[in-house]
DNA sequence: ATGTTGATTGGCT
DNA sequence: GCCAATCAACATT
């Protein structure tokens, strides 16, 4: 039996809602290496919510550029961009088309693809594998050629599929991470949130 | 265990 | 020219 893919509509509450929510799903990727379809997947533990024009933390405090595109775009499509000259970050599209909010997936446990994701993370250790953004990214083979790539198509290769849901006591939320000379009340904006799964202890001290 | 620093490139001012 | 939604290596406690 085939698992549930979250809808269009998973993507079009407040974001915050959204990066909430998202955890405990399971982040998708189905690519094509090599002529067969590798399957990697992995539980969402950490995301964080951005929140527009006037989140300064948030991309969109640019305005519409080249880079920002995709996040004026309609909900539940990727944004995937590169950062610090190594890293691409993805993030999840929310709101309505021409209201530029994401949510960015910060941290997954990884379930499926075990030996792919121990590849791409050569010499490091299981518990390293994918518990930041870059990391994550680089484990699941996310580029810059999944950006603004639909999640919800029938077609879609990154896809998230319905979970476990976190109750309340296993979830702590917090101050987004990076964001260095961000001013307030954005810098301490309570939008990073994290879920304690019985291996995953660890997320919350990092 | 905790803190500091260099790497490295594209986007934006 | 500046800086970034990070990572990993290395130093110090």
């Amino acid at each position: 039996m085939a698992a549930r893919r979250l809808p269009r509509s998973f993507f079009l509450r407040p974001t915050p809602e959204v990066a909430r929510a998202l955890l405990g799903q399971r982040l998708v990727h189905e690519q094509r290496i090599g002529g067969r379809v590798q399957r990697i997947a992995g539980i969402i533990t950490e995301t964080e919510a951005y929140c527009g024009e006037t989140d300064l933390a948030c991309h969109a405090r640019a305005g519409r550029t080249k880079r920002t595109e995709p996040l004026y775009g309609p909900p539940g499509f990727t944004y995937v961009y590169f950062t610090y000259g190594n890293h691409w970050l993805l993030n999840f599209v929310t709101q309505p088309e021409g209201v530029p909010h994401a949510v960015l997936i910060r941290a997954v446990q990884p379930v499926e693809g075990l030996e792919l994701i121990a590849r791409r993370r050569k010499g490091r250790p299981a518990r390293i594998w994918t518990d930041g953004p870059g990391k994550l990214a680089q484990a699941f083979g996310i580029t810059g050629e999944h950006n603004r790539l639909s999640l919800t198509a029938p077609e879609a290769i990154i896809f998230v599929e319905r979970g476990q849901p976190i109750q309340d006591a296993l979830v702590r939320s917090g101050p987004r991470v990076g964001l260095g000379a961000t001013p307030e009340p954005w810098l301490s904006k309570p939008w990073r949130y994290l879920a304690t799964l019985p291996q995953n202890k660890e997320e919350i001290t990092r």
